[in-house]
DNA sequence: TTGAAAGCGCTAACAT
DNA sequence: ATGTTAGCGCTTTCAA
């Protein structure tokens, strides 16, 4: 098909150890004389090399494996860049996988993935709790999760988001501008990011001495559907409130709408604060007051870690928690 | 390091021909005794088959390249996900990387992808049309353009969207609905995509008899800032106009937030139209009347393509064109 | 400074 | 029904 090495050789007139040698850049002891010579047939005839043979022999294919629940949510193209941007960097490429929060394909990925060699990999794992592929398939390869936890054994690395601060940041700011009463619409408390950011909510309550209520906490879904659904029936309860906040941006879009719709005016009545700094978040009506993830960040220390891990720079296990930071809009006033 | 096919040959006591067999399912001759028994060791010893060697004797690494601008870019994430389903849907993994539009980073991805021997490639090209990494580095590997064209050598299928149809769905929507002057917010007009819009723009006044002023179209940025500057100013010129038609979602947010800023009514002083259906467009208020593009579909068909090709199932070189659709919302009176 | 040779793990004729 | 053998294209001792 293509020219290898053995061609190179071959026209130069030398081994292909020679050849490799010098395409390698192991060529302290080859002489300038050579060295040029290959290198030019190497350009003339449009070397290619051929990396899988290559990878056969080093055990290294220097390509690592993300697996994500969905590109098409908002959340994840952020880290599939940061993780991509970092792979380019240190000459490593990137194979995705979507699952769909669905075990059975996160365990069809991997192993995909084990088979194709690659030399580690980035979970985001499903927010299913239950799997447990046996790690024993693939243990040798070193493996960090990304933004969520898993009962997986063998994770060499975890690289997550301080969603006790982030949402202990939010109710604080909340508290300082003299809202006094806030509603927390949560999303399913059966995830760790959820359960952590109502954390934080409690623990702003508690350092400015208020009584937690729970009545002012609703679980629901992270969808703008959810928010706009319980922004009416909170409205026609008995709750009292004077300020929102929402487990994401969608379900602070929704509220947003139906208090709108209501005829409220945010953030004079009710203030308003969201989670996740989507791009949306800047355009609505009023600008929205929200959590910033450090998204693209989680992807490229996640995939920094593996490398390190990968190339054995890194001894120990690691742990990383990135920081939130509260972005001030308009759905607040000060 | 893990276990092989010689080694579960020898525990089973067969040659390694054998157990590759049984393996790949050519086991039409191979008796049911040993077919269980390798099946069994395989099994116990957690065998892995290793792709990299078989890729380097079958000359087949089941993987194809994915080249976008970056993922990041809200019009993105669907074609990969299209694509990246229809490559699991064969059996292919896909490797995508990012070029931010850069000449240098597409010629360096590709290179990276030719080394790693992928299958095939899907590219949509950098917005420059500059671009010309010589061919000949990877003429065997076949190549399907997706979204935008190129002017690259050698490509093999192409999958784009009917952009012509989709801005005459939208003004002729607006001629229908008795909007009469309708001003047309375009992007650069120096892509092939913008130019086939403002085409798809002059035909639908054409075929309703209506003359084309210049006046009505300007030429700006694909950007909310853009959208919501050049609403001001319009709105201080002496240009008439009962209607907008966007080059993108985000020119008709700016245009709107412009709009009501000024206390107009939409749609009722002023019809705007949209152009992608991205997401937020179901959330702004009035929700956004828009053109939705086939992301998903232009992923999935280009791979489809691809693997067709790849298979030997193909043997044209084959354009699609694939179209838009309308969707009806509130930003347009009926 | 260079080369011979072994081998990475697998597949695929071709024998038997 | 199963095994022998020759590579795939490359890297890497080790020897020259």
């Amino acid at each position: 098909m293509s020219i290898t090495i053995k061609d190179i050789a071959a026209i130069a007139g030398v081994s292909t150890a020679t050849v490799s040698k010098v395409l390698n850049g192991k060529d302290k002891d080859i002489s300038q004389a050579t060295r040029e010579k290959v290198l030019k047939i190497t350009k003339e005839y449009n070397y290619v090399p051929n990396n899988v043979a290559r990878s056969l022999v080093t055990k290294r294919t220097k390509t690592i494996g993300l697996i994500i629940p969905d590109i098409t949510n908002p959340f994840f193209p952020e880290i599939a860049r940061g993780a991509e941007d970092k792979a380019q960097e240190k000459g490593y490429s990137i194979i995705f996988c979507n699952t769909d929060d669905d075990i059975e394909k996160e365990n069809k990925n991997i192993n995909m993935l084990v088979e194709k060699m690659v030399d580690g990999i980035v979970l985001a794992a499903s927010a299913k709790e239950e799997l447990n592929i046996e790690r024993s398939r693939y243990n040798s390869i070193p493996l960090v999760l990304v933004d969520r936890d898993s009962n997986l054994e063998g994770i060499n690395g975890k690289v997550f988001v301080n969603n006790i601060s982030g949402a202990y940041q939010a109710v604080s700011y909340l508290l300082e501008n003299n809202y006094k009463n806030i509603l927390f619409l949560s999303g399913p408390l059966s995830t760790i990011p959820s359960k952590d950011r109502l954390k934080g909510y409690k623990k702003a309550l508690k350092e400015k001495r208020i009584d937690y209520n729970d009545e002012l906490v609703i679980e629901g879904e992270y969808k703008y559907s959810w928010g706009y659904e319980i922004g009416k029936k909170v409205l026609d309860s008995k709750i009292k409130f004077d300020s929102v906040f929402c487990g994401n941006d969608l379900i602070a879009f929704g509220v947003m709408k139906s208090f709108k719709d209501r005829g409220l005016n945010i953030p004079k009545d009710i203030g308003i604060v969201g989670y996740d700094d989507i791009y949306m978040s800047r355009l609505v009506e009023p600008t929205l007051t929200t959590v910033k993830q450090p998204n693209y960040q989680m992807g490229y220390r996640a995939v920094e870690i593996l490398i390190n891990i990968i190339e054995g720079k890194e001894k120990i296990d690691k742990d990383i928690v990135l920081e939130t930071k509260l972005i001030i809009r308009k759905s607040t006033k000060v």
